[in-house]
DNA sequence: AAAAACCGTGTACGACGTACACTCGGTGTA
DNA sequence: TACACCGAGTGTACGTCGTACACGGTTTTT
């Protein structure tokens, strides 16, 4: 079952980091640094200077420390940035949010993009599985419980939950790395519609992409919007296939959906 | 307009790189080497051995030359996984595809996501902008011929086209994620349903994730089913939103449908 | 024949992640 | 109270990375 060849990181270990539930330790001197400190000191770098600028001498330095103690906290890097993600991504306060599900999930979506390109250095951190940290979880105990206010099952839930996070972190990479191009190219993301627009007509002129070469001589990559508005797009495509399978199932209005039963 | 300081990598020349449309020199032995080689020793590399395997040193060795020579041909390392990307994702024959868009959509995304999970580093390669390379605009171009077939708009096209690209990317990032960790953590990606539940019981016992305790209390995380089936699954959603949107507008069967005029 | 353009080489630098052996101060037990 | 020990933080070192730079050698144009 357990490969034995794991040379560092336990998954159990990696909870607990993410938890802060390592049991403190009985003798020895306390720590004057603490993961959360470590952790904390990392994300300022990244949002000053992005994720490149963290290094763990660079991190080491910013605590006035040395390099190597942060090794007492933290197992490597790699673990280091995921605990960042998990410390920036702050869930937001919903109390003044919407009731019903679509006003409300259109806001949850709108913050999550916000929060991406805030820290638009969480989107170079590799993912490297599911939420597990207690922000993470956060996020998705938001999104979970106005998904659930549709009154659809467990199983359709987690289907438009998959895709509505796929879009949203996807459309942040992009406008993301569209702006982090900026300084190179010159071209605003909101602009971006009009250069690549050009950018295709301009190679491929041959016959092996018909499709594209007629949409891409309309106008639609020409109307330019903010990418807000781009995101908004999208979004709603999807929430209106949450409301289509709302309406097929019957659901909203229904008592908790107990699933399997009736068709 | 043109920002002066840029280092090196004019947009436009990187696009020659990837077209092969830069003028042969005019003096001096012609080289050995040629762009389209040295991608295709990096991306062996990257599919024998994952992305970190793939360094300038490494893949000069496998083409009997010195590291520095590849920066004849390439501007840099970043510039040169952009180009692995491209080259990596050839694009697939249709001829055998289903004709009738949902079908045929249905196999294009399966399509794409097996070739992510078939060279699995292209998840690792940060995303730099749209795709402007020969075989990432083949692929776009089947996506939206196919779209094209529901006598959509194209703004409605392209809504669909990133939701749809978004969520294939996505949850192949997951699996890839899932099976890279499994050497370390034990666990196949079909079981993580499973671990993922029990894990999350553990950690939540507070009231602070109440819709998300009862949801991982549910078996909606222990009925395990393989990675294409909960991929399919989702899939489905996007596609009856697809489905919805034709309906609503009326377009299938029509002719093309001018965007603009008519409600 | 001379000059220009270009390919590939060799060396070198600074930065990175981190393994390892160490010192020293604080704490629980004898 | 004495002491043994555990653990926090240090210092040094190694191997690897991307790539800047100056140089010979080869091919083509003038």
């Amino acid at each position: 079952m357990a490969s034995a060849e794991s040379p560092r990181r336990d998954p159990a270990l990696i909870l607990d980091l993410f938890w802060g539930t390592t049991p403190p330790p009985r003798r020895g001197p306390r720590g004057g640094l603490t993961v959360a400190r470590v952790v904390a000191a990392a994300v300022e770098i990244a949002d000053a200077e992005g994720l490149e600028a963290v290094s763990m001498r660079r991190v080491a330095e910013a605590l006035g420390v040395t390099t190597m103690s942060l090794y007492r906290y933290v197992p490597g890097k790699d673990e280091l940035c995921e605990l960042m993600l998990d410390h920036a991504a702050v869930p937001p306060g919903t109390d003044d949010w919407p009731v019903a599900w679509r006003p409300r999930l259109e806001r949850y979506a709108h913050e999550l993009h916000g929060t991406y390109l805030a820290h638009s250095w969480m989107l170079d951190v590799p993912v490297s599985g599911p939420p597990i940290g207690p922000n993470s979880l956060g996020w998705m105990e938001v999104a979970l419980e106005t998904l659930d206010r549709t009154g659809l099952g467990e199983a359709d839930i987690f289907r438009a939950l998959t895709v509505l996070t796929g879009y949203i972190r996807y459309d942040a990479g992009i406008v993301h790395a569209l702006t982090r191009a900026e300084p190179r190219t010159g071209v605003a993301p909101e602009e971006w519609g009009h250069v690549y627009g050009q950018m295709l007509g301009r190679v491929i002129d041959d016959g092996r992409f018909p499709t594209l070469a007629r949409i891409a001589g309309s106008d639609v990559f020409a109307q330019q919007a903010s990418v807000e508005e781009d995101f908004a797009w999208g979004l709603e495509f999807i929430l209106d296939g949450v409301a289509a399978m709302v309406a097929e199932r019957g659901a909203v209005g229904r008592d908790r959906a107990t699933p399997g039963e009736e068709a």
